[in-house]
RNA sequence: CGGGGAGUGGCGCAGUCCGGUAGCGCACCGCGUUUGGGACGCGGGGGUCGCAGGUUCAAAUCCUGUCUCCCCGACCA
């Protein structure tokens, strides 16, 4: 992507009326743009970066074998009714309209019930289950109080997976690879040494559900992490009772607070029950099905790592996420330069490497503050200095001095084949 | 929803207490000089001061209502 045919700037100024850091560096490095409390559009360098962290979820939660679709965002109340959830005093937070006709509808919250509606018209016996299947979709929830930039919006980017089986030991096995599955994303986010599989209320289903809560000053969940064990346990169900149940001594856990970047629920047989979805066994008897729902917040991941991710000069993400690998600054307009500078645009791209080119007419300060303001993790810059020597300099947007390379040098550098 | 703070060119702010018809920085446009860490000079364009009422000869400024945003708390399938 050439910076020059990109719609967006940064602004030297932090925007007034937020606080949270992870938006003030997402606005001001053009990457989100608010449109009102808790509602952000993501620009073209926010889209890539939601983009790379959902690909990276797709491939995980692909792997454990669940298939992607994509459901509706309005949703008919009757569905709803069955589970008695479409009550606002059951669920608080539904967005509702109205069809022209007075038909009320609400706005995807979750899915449990449309998902398991659909199923009804495809699972019949038991060799239809168990099946797992997740979408990534704009989730709409009427927040009394949206904050923390994009840590906690009414309407947020959020990948949710089902899951349909026979039994409950069935049940209970996927349950753990969906967990394993969290983990390995977040450790491919970067943030896998801080992120910890968290015991949290589970509310009428079963005992626990679990959450996955990275460490983060910002977090508005307090949890109590043993590291020995790489677990944590909400405040929510911090009582003595449940510790001697989970084994756990007060004095090896230490208080932290946490962002809570995953959740996943064992449903039981509630809600196929109630929509009236059931299977058929080998004996020709009809049997409940047993679900499970497992949450990931897309976009508050995106924030929680420009929030984790940066240092004073901006954000610093992960080559995982990141809107580009590398940044490319051309300083002055010398023929040979731009020359030069296109063809290294070119071979990275052909090489499959995403470059933030830039070939603005600005000075080399304002190039450097960007791409340090914008967190590309790898700097080549090709002036008429470094064309005149022979060589690319490089500098990763951790370290502080560049380095001199030679063109072998820096495709090697860059990891690029060839 | 309770408490606190704030709405003034695209962005960040001053002016409000003490009413007199709006200013600064950045950004933007033109010309010139600059050119490796956010350059400089000169000249420009752009704002019914969130909105609606009221008081007054006169309102960004005083009064009433209302909307929005931020923070703390409560809440959070």
């Amino acid at each position: 992507m050439r910076l020059s045919q990109l719609f967006t700037k940064t602004s030297k100024t932090i925007p007034a009326g937020e606080t949270a850091r992870n938006a003030q560096l997402l606005i001001q490095a053009g990457f989100i743009h608010k449109e009102m409390a808790g509602v952000y559009s993501y620009l073209p360098l926010g889209k890539r970066v939601l983009d790379n962290i959902a690909d990276i979820v797709r491939k995980e939660i692909g792997g454990i074998g669940a298939v992607e679709v994509q459901l509706s965002v309005l949703q008919p109340k009757e569905i709803w009714e069955k589970t008695g959830r479409w009550n606002d005093e059951v669920v608080d937070n539904w967005f509702k309209t109205q069809l022209k006709n007075g038909t009320e509808v609400g706005m995807s919250l979750t899915n449990e019930e449309p998902l398991a509606n659909t199923l009804s018209d495809f699972v019949n016996s038991y060799k239809d289950l168990p099946t797992y299947i997740y979408q990534i979709q704009n989730k709409f929830r009427n927040e009394l109080r949206a904050k923390s930039g994009l840590m906690r919006g009414r309407e947020f980017l959020m990948k949710d997976l089902y899951s349909f089986c026979r039994t409950q030991a069935e049940h209970d096995t996927f349950y753990e690879r969906a967990a394993d599955a969290y983990m390995k994303i977040y450790a491919q986010l970067g943030i896998g040494d801080i992120t910890y599989r968290t015991y949290a209320s589970g509310g009428i289903f079963s005992k626990f559900s679990d959450e996955f809560q990275t460490l983060s000053h910002v977090g508005e969940d307090t949890v109590y992490i043993h590291e020995g064990r790489r677990l944590g346990v909400n405040r929510e169900v911090f009582t003595d009772g449940v510790l001697a149940e989970l084994n756990l001594n007060r004095d090896e856990l230490v208080e932290k607070r946490a962002v809570e970047v995953g959740n996943i629920f064992s449903l039981g047989t509630k809600y196929a029950d109630a929509l009236d979805v059931y299977f058929t066994d080998e004996e020709g008897r009809k049997q409940s099905i047993v679900m499970g729902c497992y949450g990931l917040g897309i976009s508050r991941l995106m924030g929680l790592l420009a929030e984790h991710f940066a240092d004073e000069r901006g954000l610093v993400w992960p080559e995982a996420v990141a809107p580009a690998k590398v940044y490319l600054a051309r300083l002055g307009n010398g023929p040979d330069t731009v020359k030069q500078a296109d063809e290294l645009y070119n071979r990275l791209t052909d090489a499959g490497v995403l470059v933030l080119y830039d070939d603005r007419d600005m000075r080399a300060g304002e190039k450097f503050a960007d791409a340090d303001l914008i967190g590309i993790p790898y700097r080549v810059v090709i002036s008429d200095k470094t064309v005149a020597a022979g060589v690319y300099e490089l500098k990763e947007r951790r370290q502080s001095e560049p380095r001199q390379l030679g063109s072998d040098e820096l495709v090697k550098a860059l990891g690029i084949p060839g």
